[in-house]
RNA sequence: GGGUAGGUGGCCGAGUGGAAAUGGCAGCAGACUGUAAAUCUGCCGGCGUUAGCCUACGGAGGUUCGAAUCCUCCCCUGCCCA
């Protein structure tokens, strides 16, 4: 098979859209012939300071580019952040403080680097170039786009529709991150499906601005583990990458059974074909086997396995794990070495409020050193003692 | 600038003088399971052992024994006109 045609082959896999495929073609071939490798765009807000496993199918596309031997610019949005994207919102986002941004910041590369790599991709800004633009240079880039261009967006649109406000600053977004492109000189810029119309703006505004478009490729966004939404914190239906990788293999074994062949194909390398099999012959062995390899990636495959361990015996075998986490309480807290149930499941921090504690108690949910407890009054030395809230909450109470 | 319709719990959305505020969604717990889905049951502002108290219907005042509901001012949003 010809370069160009391997690389075709690999960069389109999983993808939705490739604008314009002919377009990727001429620039893998002169990328090849020139020996440059193509600059390939990937922007994130720094708006939440977590990434969850969603945004790693388009990272994992990206290690895909580094793997050919192209350039991965990796730009951080701290000035576009402070506008918030309107993309998919129904509403408009409250503007960050500088502040948040920065502390958001900080975390970021640290998950990215599980799948990308890092020290091959390039770091950028776009608060360097954005925050000292000129207002002439900011309306040159206004006049490229119609507002009937921008109100055609489907977030805008139904906003527009259902009487809600759009914010003019709203409408800038896009044009910012088009704006990017052109100072970035992408040749490619990759996002998730829903951010087609951004990507496009690139487009727009570097002919406007007399460089070659860069080819948009979009991809699939990766279903929250509610089975319905996108995975997205707000909707918190999110796998974060920082989930211990306990937790993590759990939320991966809860998510419904039809949306394991598309974490797979978008999380894995796993042979698509083998794994449907192996879910029509067995669902409970196949996710376990999805969990594992996720797991696997983002920590190790040791501690992949004992995750699977710890989960089976948890949830399995219904035993305790190997390691229950220690809660510490000061002795303070308490007058004396006994306590009410309510005031324990408060102070530990299982549950948010005394309130809650009584309802938890009302249903059945509590257990102390494996007791159902059944009275909401019930005093308790808890020091020692084992206690545990619903399905999954649980830790060893330390009196200090 | 003028006119008009609105702002209710995480979201949607009822409620027009005496309910911690009907519904729905989401969430949580229990049963059933494979921590799947579906289903059934219960919970779903906080504090308090029952009583009860506090906080809450955009904000601030006011009327009233009593206000999400009435009045005044302010803030915010949509739509129409300019």
């Amino acid at each position: 098979m010809k370069e160009v045609d391997r690389q075709i082959e690999i960069i389109k896999r999983n993808t939705v859209d490739v604008i314009e495929e002919f377009e990727l073609r001429k620039k893998i071939e002169r990328s090849i012939s020139s020996g440059k490798p193509m600059r390939v765009k990937y922007g994130i807000d720094p708006t939440s300071p977590e990434i969850h496993i969603g945004h790693m199918v388009v990272i994992k596309k990206l290690r895909e580019f580094q793997d050919l031997g192209h350039k991965v610019f990796f730009l951080i949005g701290d000035f576009t952040a402070r506008i918030g994207d309107p993309t998919g919102r129904n509403e408009t986002r409250p503007i960050l403080s500088r502040e948040e941004i920065k502390k958001n910041l900080v975390t970021y590369v640290e998950q990215v680097s599980k799948v990308l790599d890092v020290d091959k991709a390039e770091f950028v800004y776009n608060g360097n170039w954005l925050s000292i633009i000129s207002l002439e240079e900011f309306i040159k880039i206004a006049s490229c786009f119609t507002i009937a261009q921008i109100l055609e967006r489907d977030d805008f649109s139904a906003r527009y529709k259902s009487g809600k406000a759009i914010y003019f600053h709203e409408f800038m977004y896009p044009l910012l991150q088009g704006y990017d492109s052109v100072v970035l000189e992408s040749d490619i810029e990759i996002g998730a499906t829903e951010q087609k119309f951004n990507l496009l703006a690139g487009r727009t505004l570097q002919e406007s601005f007399g460089q070659e478009k860069q080819v948009v490729i979009t991809m699939p966004i990766l279903v929250g583990t509610d089975g319905k939404m996108k995975m997205s914190k707000t909707y918190r239906n999110h796998i974060p990458v920082t989930a211990t990788p306990q937790d993590m293999f759990g939320k991966i074994m809860s998510i419904q059974d039809d949306l394991m062949e598309s974490y797979a194909a978008l999380l894995t390398d796993l042979d698509i074909e083998k794994f449907r099999k192996e879910i029509k012959k067995n669902p409970r062995q196949a996710k376990a086997l999805l969990a594992r390899n996720i797991v696997g990636q983002f920590f190790s495959e040791t501690e992949a396995e004992m995750a699977e361990e710890n989960f089976d015996r948890v949830f399995k075998d219904k035993k305790l794990p190997d390691q229950v986490p220690e809660i510490k309480i000061p002795e303070s807290k308490f007058g004396g070495k006994k306590a009410g149930i309510v005031d324990i499941l408060f102070f530990s921090g299982l549950v948010s409020s005394k309130s809650e504690a009584k309802r938890m108690i009302s249903q059945n949910a509590v257990k102390v050193d494996g007791e159902i407890i059944k009275d909401i009054n019930v005093q308790i030395e808890p020091d020692g003692k084992i206690f545990k809230v619903g399905k999954r909450k649980f830790g060893r109470v330390r009196i200090v």
